[in-house]
DNA sequence: TATATAACCTACTAATTCTATAGGTTAATA
DNA sequence: TATTAACCTATAGAATTAGTAGGTTATATA
């Protein structure tokens, strides 16, 4: 009886503690930056990395950067049809860059595949939306703070171009 | 024949628009504040505002700024965890600040309630992981641009304290 | 013309987070 | 002793994220 109380409570704290690992190893951290929108943003830096203007293989892409293929696929795709790559079909095909990587600010690549880059809808340029809970916009605490933080993210992501981020070792 | 062909298809484009006003009117904008954060922050900014010390209930804090009751008692509780709120039980009690408004950088308080500020978390100065996909930091391009964008949105959220933003109307 | 290639398309899913709600317990005041 | 308001625990619906699965279409090459 004694042994297998113990037991019992050995088992308890032994599925405690499994508890407490598993929540420290894959605790998650908030990110910001969704990881499709940090892969086109590699992907379009690997495509312009290359002095030449042959298209670009997704599984070339793939492998180099460690991103899935399929996952990728599903971003070049999207970042084709919104006019930042070109694509050609079939063996020799791929994705290609259609404008110049100095002509292509972070800012443009982030609002196609992130969305706004304001931190709140009631403060973007782009994706304005009022708040249902504020009255007034004017009389809100985060509103001209969050002005703020838009402003300073802009002009970071506005100065910065593909050929930027792209020429860095 | 002729008219229950017409009508299949004019089912069809009535369940085509209804899926799409409905897309369009529920469309979710992505936030990268989350409610919590900025009810905690308005909360904040309305106990700064009152000029005495008397404890602030989460009644009239919920009533005035439009926010779920429940929702707020978790939130302030959090606060008063992490050191930026007194409380007092009882009729008469409520949160009270502990500190003076000039000296809560908005920085501390949207580490404890949103977490990193950083964008994605291999910049985040303290909430640092390492990305699983990159090899190295140096040769990685979205590396160095959010350590820009973290600098910059650093500078704002230390340079205002919750006397800045509660001063506003 | 046949075959291989690589983009393109559709549908689905597991895991996670967010935003609460529900229903209580504890401590302080009148 | 009754009321008040903070404190605590559990749960749940909705939405997003990060893919996977399994195809189809178009193009180059043999």
């Amino acid at each position: 009886m004694l042994i297998s109380a113990e037991c019992f409570r050995f088992d308890i704290f032994v599925e405690k503690s499994i508890i407490n690992v598993k929540k420290s190893i894959f605790e998650y951290i908030r990110s910001m930056l969704s990881k499709k929108t940090k892969y086109g943003i590699k992907a379009l830096a690997f495509i312009a990395k290359k002095a030449d203007k042959k298209p670009v293989q997704t599984s070339e892409i793939s492998k180099s950067e460690n991103i899935s293929q399929k996952f990728l696929e599903s971003i070049l795709l999207e970042l084709r049809k919104s006019g930042f790559l070109g694509s050609k079909k079939g063996k020799g095909g791929g994705y290609y860059l259609i404008k110049e990587p100095k002509d292509i600010q972070m800012t443009a690549v982030i609002r196609v595949l992130e969305g706004p880059i304001a931190m709140v809808p009631c403060v973007s340029l782009n994706y304005y939306e009022k708040c249902d809970d504020c009255p007034s916009e004017e009389t809100c605490s985060v509103h001209s703070l969050m002005i703020q933080v838009r402003d300073s993210t802009l002009k970071v992501l506005g100065d910065n171009t593909l050929a930027d981020i792209s020429a860095r070792k």
